[in-house]
DNA sequence: GCCAACGTTGGC
DNA sequence: GCCAACGTTGGC
C-alpha cells in the first residue's frame, strides 16, 4: 500500500493513537476493490513510501478491519471530496492500517534487482495503482531475504 | 519540473 | 460504445 510520507509516514502510521490509520483518500476503483474484496483483517502489508526522494518499502502493517465508506468523500472541505457521492450510495471505502514495524527503506532500484520479484505489479511500467496484490512468494522473500529480523 | 502512462469524462 | 481531451500519478 503506498502512502506519501508527506502525507502519513511509517513513523506516523506507528505513532498513531488510534493505533492504526483509516487508509482515505483511495479514489481508484480498482485500488478499491482491492480494499472491498481481497482484503482480510490480518492480512500482511507492505507499507510504501511514494512520491518522496527515496521510494520504496518502509515499513510493515496489517489490514486491521473491514472496508467501510471513507468519510473524506462527504466532506467538502477535504481534498478527498466527492460530489457525487452520498452516504446512502458511497463511491470510496477504506480499511483501517495497522503498522506493526518500520523497516530499513527497500528501494524501487533493489526491488528490480531480484528476480524473485520481476512480476511485482508495483514494479511494472507505469504503474500508478496505490493498492497492489502481492504473492506469498513475493512476500516472503522481501520479509525473510530483504529485511534483517530485528527491524521487526 | 518533466513527462510517460493511464484513468476518467463527456460529446457524439 | 467510441475516443479525444483532459487530469492525475509518480519516478526521475
Amino acid at each position: 500500500m503506498k502512502s506519501e510520507p508527506d502525507e502519513t509516514s511509517i513513523d506516523d502510521a506507528l505513532a498513531a493513537k488510534a493505533g492504526s490509520v483509516p487508509w482515505t483518500g483511495v479514489r481508484n476503483y480498482q485500488a478499491r476493490n482491492f480494499m472491498r474484496d481481497e482484503m482480510r483483517v490480518g492480512d500482511g502489508v507492505l507499507f510504501y513510501h511514494s512520491s518522496c526522494a527515496e521510494p520504496g518499502i518502509a515499513g510493515l502493517a496489517e489490514v486491521h478491519s473491514t472496508s467501510y465508506p471513507d468519510p473524506t468523500q462527504f466532506d467538502r472541505k477535504s481534498p478527498y471530496y466527492d460530489p457525487k457521492s452520498t452516504p446512502e450510495n458511497p463511491r470510496w471505502l477504506l480499511v483501517d492500517v495497522q503498522a506493526k514495524a518500520k523497516t530499513r527503506l527497500v528501494g524501487l532500484p533493489e526491488l528490480r534487482e531480484h528476480p524473485e520479484l520481476s512480476d511485482m505489479i508495483i514494479l511494472r511500467r507505469g504503474n500508478r495503482l496505490s493498492i497492489t496484490p502481492v504473492t506469498t512468494a513475493e512476500w516472503k522473500f522481501i520479509v525473510q531475504k530483504l529485511i534483517p529480523k530485528k527491524t521487526h
